[in-house]
DNA sequence: GGGGTGTGGTAG
DNA sequence: CATCGCTACCACACCCC
């Protein structure tokens, strides 16, 4: 918590070989000590390197305040400067070069080459008027060509940026997306220089074109942009000003729809692997220590959790600053921005001490703009927005560039991080690279593709481990020495931070201008960078590795400024410089803006560059990508964010997803691991003393149409996904906050069993908790896991002699009112709807007139509520629960008649009404705007067949609908699209054609079973009916909710009958099969299934989700009950789930009981 | 205008 | 030998009262 004396604690934290570093720091001047400031200037190791850069400036001129020091500035500079300091500084740059160096080096060298060619460059050679830029590795090698290239008089461009003009491409390699891109341009092959030089002519550049080899195998997205790259080429080769055209519009949607991992195709290893039953059960999530194993070795789970953990820790900082604990640290400057310590174990970041050196809000925001701060009000230029001093440090390829500290043998290799070591198996791997060297990235390698694609791409990668503890390791000593610096930190990642800087800068600048230098030199000076090149050189010192900087007033611009920092390098952009540099980019640069956002760019503008967007106003942005997200991309565009560092959030749910290697065969086999899963969430929960009061539970289900086994290497494929959320209950059947591993493990088997699914065709699960809460602010936590019980439902533990007490002191602590039909239901579940809830929503779909009759009635009863006493079976029921209106006993006397089938007084069906019921999940009045889902396939190329992406957006189950006769699949694409375009399906006679059943049968539409067939009444049943002899018939409209009422209500101490069950779902389904859009007898079903729905909720609620909550496991009766219960909820699901089948197929969704 | 749920997108 | 496709958070659409 408290950080001790800095001696030990730098010793604890920084191992033996990191003397030199603790020495560096023992002597670092901070921001705020005297000296400080000029120590920083006279500081910079940059003498010889910013020579260098300049040079580079003369070919792409830097913004003026880009400038660094001039030499005499330096020299007047380093003559005061500490001397120790700068030597060892000094040493550290320019001695041995370590990694990271190179990126830069080679720009350098190329920017040499450049200008020392530039002498003879007047000279007209062959290459003259040629402007060439070479992409990746070549040969013959990139410096050489370049020679060549200035040599004859052609111009060499070290950048392919928007702003050059470039005629030609050298290349040995492509990678897909640059051949996509680049497709319109001259590529041609190294040869074409070589060759040309050796004649003394320019040879026809044709002749020469690059053409990608041997591509057979690839992807679909690369096999088509492949072709197009073979025949193109543009006369007049123009970088990507133009807006693109049509073509290439659809041609770039078709290529960023089709990510390698959506392929078709199945992996046949893995076929044949889960073959094998050993295997897959000790490879595969049956494994018993496979959420271990997982973990462990997960990339993408270290950097969420280590982003978490840093961000507890800046928060933790962040109070002790403002709590004025401060104030101790700033007594000792050396302590002040540094000390880390460790004292978690492991990978976990948690125990590391991190002190913030100034409270943000208190100093870093300057005062008015705090106070003026009015909510969602963006205000005009404020000047101090445009003096804040954000920084943007990110390392340069994390993974390796930390691997390679230790295999310093490698650097300058095209080196990549992946699990598969990829000797044997190497070309056909599937395991993805996290992170790329620059050397590799030349070669058009690329984090996140498979190793098998990048073997493809360059042959000889090298491969090296993970070493996850190494890379925590270097983050902590990256953020320790941010924190040196900022007056504000923000944690973006474990290789990331943002920074404010604009105190510690003001500073700086101040003490410049003190020096008495001439103003021409001032001008020049930019504290900003030089502060962002010692930030730089200390993280070098500290872990060896490069990082990049952004600089600029805003978190957005000092992000986009990374992108031209990088590799190892600062850049600082300004604010005249802003509009020129956002105008080139693409939407999918801005942070939070991603293949999604561009994809609609495209579609909607065809175009995604910001330059386009910047012509549409507020309102055409918002209309596309929502209002929030298209006011955020207008100011962006226009350089504005006003966004401030965030380090002090609470976080609000704490989650664990496993969506690798899920494969299962038995139901057994989900629930164990689901509660593997829920203790793995506890522990998180537990470890940052949270417990929450919701569960969500996260499902992948195979697409499907995609193959069991996907490509990736046991990864999901193609995939639905569900989330299924409900509130965290304990045993007594209250709300409660938790932390209790088997409590959510309960829970989200409930949530799993209430999906249904085959546990084959699962894929991945996820277990979420939100409405988090502190610990000891709940009174329940872990000691129901000390009750082994039963394992499946630990809570159904007796804990005060029955569920009666319990239950009737829970309510009774909470008596309901009812003086009228809001009933209020505290008590209860809160996520179940109320009963009121759930019949005003029948309320709402009844005809006006009826509407009226119920509300007299509904008023009438609520004059003296009737109080429910339950009959003979069930003591334990809610006594003294109040509903809305009669039901069970008093029902008998006087039913009270909801007329669910209504007759219509005149005038058509209520169309809207009706469709509005065929939706899946939600209306499709105005059914959501499709997205395509990463997890889903995505369309094919040109087949008839309509992708599955279409479909979603039909809200069409692919499921269903591949199964369909094609004239049936036209029928309800052609229903679909006027639902989705019209927002109803037209009900002229004509139009309608597509939506009337394939064997239509006006004349004996049965809306309701023939008057005397008799509904199923087993022997059995007949003799637990409370009145015996009671039969039960559909005879009229009343009969029917009459019927199904007493046919749960009698049935209360029974499970439903089969054949009564199909003879229901019989009945539903026809009714649904034969209707029309509009048609009453659909209106029926569906009335008739919220009826059903209502007396459930009333009567087994508490089973919904399976056994209910205030039994005890010991008691026989209860769990009997819950067994009831249950199988009335199966059979409610099963019935609903045969009438969407048939409602999928006939009007393409599911029916809403809402 | 305030709650809720479920889905999708994004980042590293 | 493979191989380790996580997770917090926001925005949105739509539901309810």
């Amino acid at each position: 918590m408290t950080t001790a004396p800095s001696g030990s604690n730098s010793t604890d934290y920084f191992s033996s070989q990191d003397s030199d570093f603790l020495e560096a720091l023992a002597q670092a001047i901070l921001p705020g000590d005297i000296g400080y400031d000029s120590q920083l200037n006279l500081n910079l190791p940059e003498s010889r390197r910013n020579e260098e850069v300049d040079e580079i400036r003369e070919f792409s001129p830097p913004p003026p305040n880009q400038q660094a020091l001039k030499v005499p500035l330096k020299r007047k500079l380093e003559d005061e400067i500490h001397q120790h300091d700068k030597d060892t500084q000094n040493e550290e740059i320019y001695g041995a070069a370590r990694f990271g160096d190179f990126g830069q080096y080679m720009r350098r060298k190329r920017a040499k080459l450049q200008i020392q060619n530039k002498d003879i460059a007047g000279k007209a050679g062959i290459f003259h008027g040629i402007s060439i830029y070479i992409n990746g590795y070549t040969n013959p090698s990139i410096q050489d060509l370049r020679q060549l290239i200035v040599h004859n008089g052609g111009v060499f461009q070290p950048y392919l940026d928007k702003k050059s003009i470039v005629t030609h491409i050298v290349t040995n390699a492509l990678t897909p997306a640059k051949i996509a891109e680049w497709k319109h341009m001259k590529v041609v092959r190294p040869e074409w220089l070589v060759d040309s030089a050796n004649r003394g002519v320019l040879l026809p550049w044709r002749e020469y074109i690059w053409k990608p080899i041997n591509r057979s195998e690839g992807t679909q997205g690369l096999r088509s942009a492949t072709q197009s790259a073979l025949h193109p080429v543009n006369p007049t080769p123009k970088p990507n000003l133009e807006t693109p055209s049509v073509a290439s519009t659809s041609d770039k949607l078709k290529e960023q729809s089709v990510p390698s991992y959506a392929a078709q195709e199945s992996n046949p290893f893995a076929q044949r692997a889960m073959r094998n039953s050993d295997w897959r059960a000790a490879h595969t999530s049956i494994a018993p220590d496979f959420i271990d194993g997982f973990y462990k070795n997960s990339r993408l789970h270290h950097l969420s959790s280590w982003k978490a953990e840093l961000k507890e820790l800046l928060r933790e900082a962040q109070e002790r600053a403002e709590s004025g604990q401060e104030e101790q640290y700033s007594q000792n400057a050396e302590e002040a921005g540094i000390a880390p310590q460790i004292i978690g174990q492991g990978l976990s970041m948690r125990g590391a001490g991190i002190v913030l050196r100034s409270p943000t809000k208190n100093k870093a925001k300057p005062v008015e703009t705090r106070s003026n701060d009015v909510k969602g009000k963006s205000r005009a230029v404020e000047p101090s927005e445009e003096q804040r001093v954000i920084m943007h440090c990110d390392f340069d390829c994390f993974f390796v560039a930390a691997g390679l500290t230790k295999r310093p043998d490698l650097k300058g290799k095209p080196v990549v991080v992946c699990h598969s070591q990829g000797k044997q198996g190497g070309d056909a791997s599937t395991s993805e690279i996290a992170s790329s060297s620059y050397e590799a990235r030349e070669f058009g390698i690329k984090n996140g593709m498979s190793l098998q694609q990048a073997r493809k791409l360059c042959p000889s990668v090298l491969t090296i481990p993970y070493e996850f503890e190494l890379y925590k390791q270097f983050s902590l000593k990256f953020y320790t020495v941010l924190m040196m610096h900022a007056d504000d930190l923000q944690a973006v990642s474990v290789d990331e931070a943002l920074i404010d800087v604009t105190m510690t800068v003001n500073r700086l600048r101040e003490t410049s201008k003190s020096m008495n230098l001439s103003g021409t030199v001032l001008q020049q000076y930019d504290p900003a960078k030089a502060l962002a090149e010692r930030i730089r050189s200390q993280v070098r010192e500290s872990t060896g590795c490069e990082i990049s900087i952004g600089i600029s007033h805003n978190i957005t611009l000092a992000r986009l400024a990374t992108r031209r920092a990088k590799p190892a390098k600062s850049y600082h952009l300004v604010p005249g410089e802003v509009r020129a540099f956002i105008a080139p980019l693409d939407i999918a640069d801005l942070h939070g803006f991603g293949r999604a956002a561009k994809h609609k760019a495209l579609e909607k503008w065809g175009t995604s560059t910001l330059g386009d967007l910047e012509e549409k106003s507020k309102v055409t942005l918002s209309a596309v990508l929502g209002k929030t997200t298209g006011e955020t991309l207008y100011n962006l565009i226009r350089g504005v964010d006003e966004r401030r560092l965030e380090n002090d959030k609470e976080r609000k749910s704490v989650s664990c997803d496993i969506n690798y290697g899920i494969r299962f065969q038995k139901n057994e086999e989900v629930k164990l691991f689901l509660e593997q899963m829920a203790k793995e969430v506890a522990n998180r929960l537990n470890a940052i003393q949270r417990c929450g009061r919701s569960i969500t539970l996260k499902v992948m289900k195979r697409d499907p149409t995609a193959p069991v086994e996907p490509p990736k290497f046991l990864g999901h494929g193609a995939c639905n996904v569900f989330n299924k959320q409900m509130s965290l209950f304990e045993p007594g059947g209250r709300p409660i906050a938790t932390g209790d591993e088997k409590i959510i493990a309960d829970h989200a088997w409930r949530l799993l069993k209430t999906l249904n699914f085959d546990p084959k065709e699962l894929r991945g699960l996820g277990i979420q908790i939100q409405k988090l809460e502190s610990k000891d602010a709940s009174n329940v936590n872990s000691h129901y896991s000390d009750n082994k019980g039963q394992g499946m439902f630990p809570f159904l533990k007796n804990k005060v002699g029955g569920d009666d007490t319990t239950n009737s002191n829970s309510r009774s602590a909470h008596p309901v009112e009812t003086t009228g039909l809001d009933v209020s239901r505290r008590d209860e579940p809160n996520d179940l709807p109320s009963f009121s809830q759930v019949d005003l929503s029948i309320f709402d779909a009844l005809p006006q007139e009826i509407k009226q009759e119920l509300e007299s009635e509904y008023k009438r009863r609520s004059i003296s509520p009737f109080v429910y006493a339950p009959p003979d079976p069930a003591p334990d029921q809610p006594a003294g629960k109040i509903v809305p209106f009669a039901l069970g006993a008093a029902r008998r006397e006087k039913p009270p008649t909801i007329p669910l089938f209504p007759r219509k007084a005149s005038g058509g069906p209520d169309v809207r009404r009706i469709t509005a019921q065929l939706d899946p999940r939600r209306s499709s009045l105005s059914p959501r705007k499709p997205k395509y889902n990463r997890y889903t396939k995505l369309p094919g190329l040109a087949s008839w067949k309509v992708p599955a992406s279409e479909l979603l957006k039909l809200d069409i189950d692919p499921d269903v609908f591949a199964v369909l006769p094609k004239n049936v699949q036209r029928e309800q694409i052609t229903a679909a699209r006027m639902l989705k375009s019209l927002g109803y399906i037209p009900q002229r006679a004509d139009e309608r054609v597509d939506l009337r059943p394939v064997e239509p049968d006006p004349g004996e539409v049965t809306y309701l079973p023939p008057p005397r067939a008799r509904f199923v009444q087993p022997p059995t049943l007949k003799q637990a009916s409370s009145i015996p002899g009671d039969k039960l018939y559909f005879v009229d409209t009343d009969d029917v909710q009459r019927v199904i009422e007493q046919w749960v209500f009698r049935f209360k101490v029974y499970s439903p009958n089969k054949q009564d069950i199909a003879f229901f779902a019989k009945w539903l389904v026809k009714s649904v099969d034969r209707a029309q859009a509009g048609d009453e007898g659909l209106l029926r079903a569906v009335a008739v299934m919220k009826w059903w729905l209502v007396l459930l909720k009333r009567w087994w609620g508490k089973y919904e989700y399976g056994f209910g909550y205030d039994g005890g496991d010991e008691d026989p009766e209860e769990e009997r009950r819950a067994n009831i219960g249950q199988a009335w909820w199966n059979a409610f699901r099963e019935v609903k789930e045969q009438m969407d089948v048939v409602a999928r197929r006939r009007f393409g969704g599911k029916l809403s009981l809402r």
